[in-house]
DNA sequence: CGGTTTTGACCGGCGC
DNA sequence: GCGCCGGTCAAAACCG
C-alpha cells in the first residue's frame, strides 16, 4: 500500500494520467542500488553538480530530460535506531525554467522554514505537504547563478489526490527539466 | 478566526 | 572536543 504507483512519467506531459498524475517517484527498491554511491551530502553535491549541466539547459532540449529517481542517504545506514524504516526518503532533484520560486503541482505546501545556502546567494525554502498523513516535502531553491533556474526538490510520496488540476503543472513539465544525480 | 508565512533559535551529524 | 552545516521547530505576525 505505498500510495499510487503512478511513477512520474518523463514522457511528453503525459495527457493521460493528468487525473492520476503524482510526483510518487519514490522507488524503495532503487534506494538499495543507490546505497553504493557516493554520499557526502546529496544536496551539497547536487547543486554543484547542478550548476554545470545547467548551462546546456540553456538550450532546448525537451526530449533531453531524464526523470531518475534517486534515494542517497548521507548517513541511512547507521543502523543505531531499531526497526526504524523512516530513515529511507529519496529525493528528486527538478531543475525548473520559472521566475517563480513556487510551483504549483496541485498539491498544497505549507513552508515551514528557509535557510541560506552556502554557495547559493537566494536562500532555500522548506515546503511541507498540509495533508494530515501526507509528509511529502519539498526543497525549493533558486540558483545564484541563473536567476531563471529554480531547483525543486520534492522528498517522499503523496498519498492523495491533486486537489487542484495538473493541467498547470503539465504544463511546467513541458518547459522543465528534470535533474537527478543519478 | 483559521491557516499560513516569517524569522530566529535549536538540534543532530560530520569533519577536522 | 569543537565548529560548521543543513534541517526542523516554534512563536508571532499577517492575510483572506
Amino acid at each position: 500500500m505505498e500510495s499510487y504507483p503512478t511513477y512520474f512519467s518523463c514522457s511528453s506531459a503525459t495527457p493521460a494520467a493528468s487525473s492520476s498524475l503524482s510526483l510518487n517517484m519514490a522507488n524503495s527498491h532503487a534506494y538499495n542500488e543507490f546505497q553504493g554511491s557516493k554520499s557526502n551530502g546529496f544536496l551539497g553535491s547536487l547543486m554543484s553538480e547542478m550548476d554545470v549541466p545547467v548551462s546546456n539547459i540553456n538550450d532546448n532540449n525537451p526530449q533531453s530530460r531524464n526523470c531518475v529517481g534517486s534515494g542517497t542517504d548521507p548517513h541511512a545506514k547507521l543502523g543505531k535506531k531499531k526497526g526504524e524504516k523512516k530513515v529511507r526518503k529519496p529525493r528528486y532533484a527538478f531543475q525548473t525554467r520559472s521566475q517563480v520560486d513556487i510551483l504549483d503541482d496541485g498539491y498544497r505546501w505549507r513552508k515551514y522554514g528557509q535557510k541560506a545556502v552556502k554557495n547559493n546567494k537566494y536562500p532555500r525554502s522548506y515546503y511541507r505537504c498540509t495533508h494530515q498523513g501526507c509528509n511529502v516535502k519539498k526543497q525549493v531553491q533558486r540558483l545564484t547563478k541563473d536567476e531563471g533556474i529554480v531547483v525543486t526538490t520534492y522528498e517522499g510520496m503523496h498519498s492523495h489526490p491533486i486537489e487542484r488540476s495538473t493541467d498547470n503543472f503539465e504544463h511546467i513539465l513541458s518547459q522543465m527539466q528534470i535533474y537527478t544525480t543519478f
